[in-house]
DNA sequence: ACCTGAACACCGTTCAAGT
DNA sequence: ACCTGAACACCGTTCAAGT
């Protein structure tokens, strides 16, 4: 291996991005892109693929190189958290104060979180499980920021103080046992692998002695297994923040 | 090293199990002896430290032996999952069968599942992230035989199949979110370590220069942050569970 | 039948060295 | 200033070999 420059690519590119410049693939590295880099990483592959030394060839760089701009692979992980949390600010139909009641106000919340998690479904878990800097902090609503502007938001709305944090503490948990469950039924593909071939499998498969094992011995199971089986996730929600709101207001 | 036998203890444990016999440390390995010193040791160290070789170690015996009666790690994860959820059926105040009504049935069946995750909550986020075996045996009631169980119950209390179906989605998701949250707040001092550690150096080093950052920047989070500090879980798990019968109530 | 030694491919992380 | 090579300690997993 002759210690060459790093390669120059056709030209085609460097002259789209500047003048002339090292190709693409040699802009620096920098602790934004190796974290959005790690993102996409778990979207596309796990959780379970990422490794620092994958995410360095990814990035065209060998994983030493990493430790110039994150500590670890722990503290990778708590900047992928932190990076879609970040997210939330961006999303244009999130309100940062209540201007139309605190009812769209949490609303438009959820819904914004909602969104992160259906968009990262191998990410979101991280943002369940990581421990937080303090265990006031709670996911999935994790930064100092967002918790600020949900106990403002309704503090400005005539919530009590000890109403207001009654409140963070049950949207808090709505959110996480509703997305939990709608991520992990969403990003179940690729995980821990060919759960999708599984489910095919079992069609055929199953429908075999599996299928009368399981009428057997649970029969409720097996009659009821369609209707388990359908994906009701978008109204469910929609039908437990309802319910949320109305325990909130009496809260309130 | 000469090959010796495995060394023989001073006879006071041998005579305490049986007449005579290879010391308590030699007691073949078997599943299930593997399976519960994972959960033993996960309880004791966290998730992070549970290595395959450490496990062996703790066994005394190398990490190859186990091959011999666990696939690989991540079926060993499934393992301690089950492990978990079998300490139902050992919960005398749990029920199999709602003979006092529903509300009795489903309150014994979310205490039962409590007491495991406070029991374990270095491990209960397994039984919350695990991917299962079907999308519709949701966490964190994973086996066939409790969902069957609840699904009966509930029918057989009058609920239409479909109410039944309804009400189990909504018990498994209000129970992963109250957990999750309740049972990290309660393991946060083994996992990353040192969490503990931060908790007692804040409240020295942060109410000095991070405590007035954090009241400039977000001054209602100062204000509350004694109130968002209490421990209000199981009172909140009340209200939140009975407010769920009420709807579950709804759906009959 | 049950366990182990040796080996392989892969980790995270460090540090002195290269450009 | 930024990246790398080499090294260390540790993984999960396999397989032929030991008792």
């Amino acid at each position: 291996m002759p210690s060459t420059p790093p390669e120059q690519v056709p030209d085609a590119d460097a002259a789209l991005v500047h003048g002339h410049q090292p190709p693409s693939t040699r802009v620096p590295l920098s602790r934004e892109r190796i974290v959005a880099t790690a993102v996409a990483f778990i979207d596309a592959h796990g959780l379970v693929d990422l490794s620092m030394r994958r995410l360095g060839t990814e990035l065209g760089v060998e994983a030493m190189s990493l430790y110039r701009y994150v500590t670890g692979r722990e503290e990778l992980l708590d900047a992928v958290v932190e990076h879609l949390v970040t997210e939330l600010a961006q999303d244009s139909e999130v309100v940062r104060e209540p201007t139309h009641g605190w009812q769209d106000f949490t609303q438009r919340l959820a819904h914004g979180i909602r969104r992160i998690a259906l968009a990262h479904p191998n990410a979101f878990p991280l943002v369940a499980s990581r421990p937080g800097q303090a265990p006031w902090l709670r996911p999935p609503l994790r930064s100092l920021e967002w918790v600020e502007l949900f106990l403002a938001g309704l503090v400005a709305e005539g919530f009590t103080r000890d109403g207001a944090v009654a409140a963070y503490r049950a949207f808090t948990s709505f959110l996480l046992g509703h997305l939990l469950l709608e991520s992990s039924q969403a990003g179940a593909d690729v995980g821990p692998l060919d759960v999708i071939g599984d489910t095919n499998a079992d069609s055929t498969a199953e429908s075999g002695a599996g299928q009368d094992k399981l009428a057997g011995q649970h029969p409720l199971l097996a009659e009821l297994r369609p209707a388990l089986s359908e994906n009701h996730a978008a109204s469910e929600f929609e039908e437990s923040l309802e319910n949320l709101l109305e325990r909130l207001q009496r809260m309130r």
